[in-house]
DNA sequence: GCATACCTAGACCGAATGGTCTAGATGGTA
DNA sequence: TACCATCTAGACCATTCGGTCTAGGTATGC
């Protein structure tokens, strides 16, 4: 799992709580593959807290449990990339730290979004949702890939080009079971 | 929808029917996501004919399904390299080819196999299959490769880059509510 | 002390879920 | 005609679903 900085692993407050749960499930199980009861039974909490802090039900908590992964995601993108020579240095290291994570979990979560959002019980909403992450997933790699001396039209090229093979990758490996796929996806691209 | 050439438009029977509709729905909606319900009354078929023709019910039915688009799919693989002079020319179609599918069906529908196959009930037997589908696909399109010159290492490796990279801009496409980013995955891999 | 807002707790509900079961229609064969 | 396998038909069932509702606890301010 992607966990922020700003959330430790110490005992959380409900609300965190119900997030984590929700987004490990979701993105195991799907989210119409996930039961209120699971959500509720992982995160010791009762229903009444759930529709305190989240009004709309699970809709809502999906969405904020997206954003959570989302940030997290974010996090590794900024870590990858920070004391990198060049784009293709930082995207190998981003490569790794995926298949590291994917490793970690039994090797059994999706994409960190996909799953959470292509089910959801509206479409309009949920895709726009999923459509703004995996924007800013490529807006931020491809800030760094300017950062690193690329052209404005090379960086956003290279930064989609990249997320894309990652997302296809992660699929593939969760197929299979093994993060191989992710670790190689370096030397397809730039070996 | 992918319609392999050996099931035309006509009235099927009730067997192919309850395929077509369910192949649709999932990829539209996610396993978890479809009801039984919505299945039969798109086939026009009742229960008993569901559980007469597939005696596992639902999750059978979603097997056999998975099947009938992974076979459109190898089709599409042939058909777009059968008349390539090589493989770039050969890959270039194959994704125009994806992209129009893409734009047929409203832009909504899922990758294939993923959406399918990634919350089913049994993680197992499911991931198998999808693990086995993937596969197939990627042996095949290696398979044109190497009839176009490339070597066996550089065929595998080059269908497997192709493949996880339409995998992903599916994805992307399908969030984005656009066909774009498979139709340039060429300039991607060989502009 | 009291009051107030915030949060927890879980009983309860109608609807929908996947799955079972029996009855009947249908077509081929003798 | 009788017979039999194949397939259609849908009533029916237990379970689970997401969601609502009321009541009780707990912390903080006065």
């Amino acid at each position: 799992m992607v966990y922020p900085a700003h959330m430790g692993t110490e005992q959380a407050n409900t609300r965190d709580r119900l997030i984590t749960s929700a987004a490990r499930l979701f993105r195991q199980k799907g989210y119409h593959g996930t039961g209120l009861a699971e959500i509720l039974a992982e995160s010791h909490a009762p229903k009444g807290s759930l529709y305190h802090h989240f009004p709309a039900g699970k809709s809502d908590l999906a969405l904020v449990a997206a954003d959570w992964v989302s940030q997290g995601m974010l996090e590794i993108i900024d870590a990858s990339f920070a004391d990198a020579a060049d784009f293709a240095e930082g995207a190998t290291t981003f490569c790794h730290k995926l298949a590291k994570l994917f490793d970690l979990n039994d090797s059994w979560q999706s994409c960190p979004i996909s799953t959470i959002l292509f089910d959801g019980p509206d479409n309009g909403a949920f895709r726009t949702h999923a459509n703004t992450i995996l924007t800013n997933w490529i807006k931020r790699t491809s800030l760094h890939a300017r950062e690193l001396g690329l052209e404005k039209a090379d960086a956003d090229a290279a930064a989609e080009l990249l997320l894309i093979t990652i997302q296809g990758a992660w699929t593939l490996a969760r197929a299979r079971a093994s993060s191989e796929v992710i670790r190689r996806i370096p030397r397809h691209l730039y070996g």
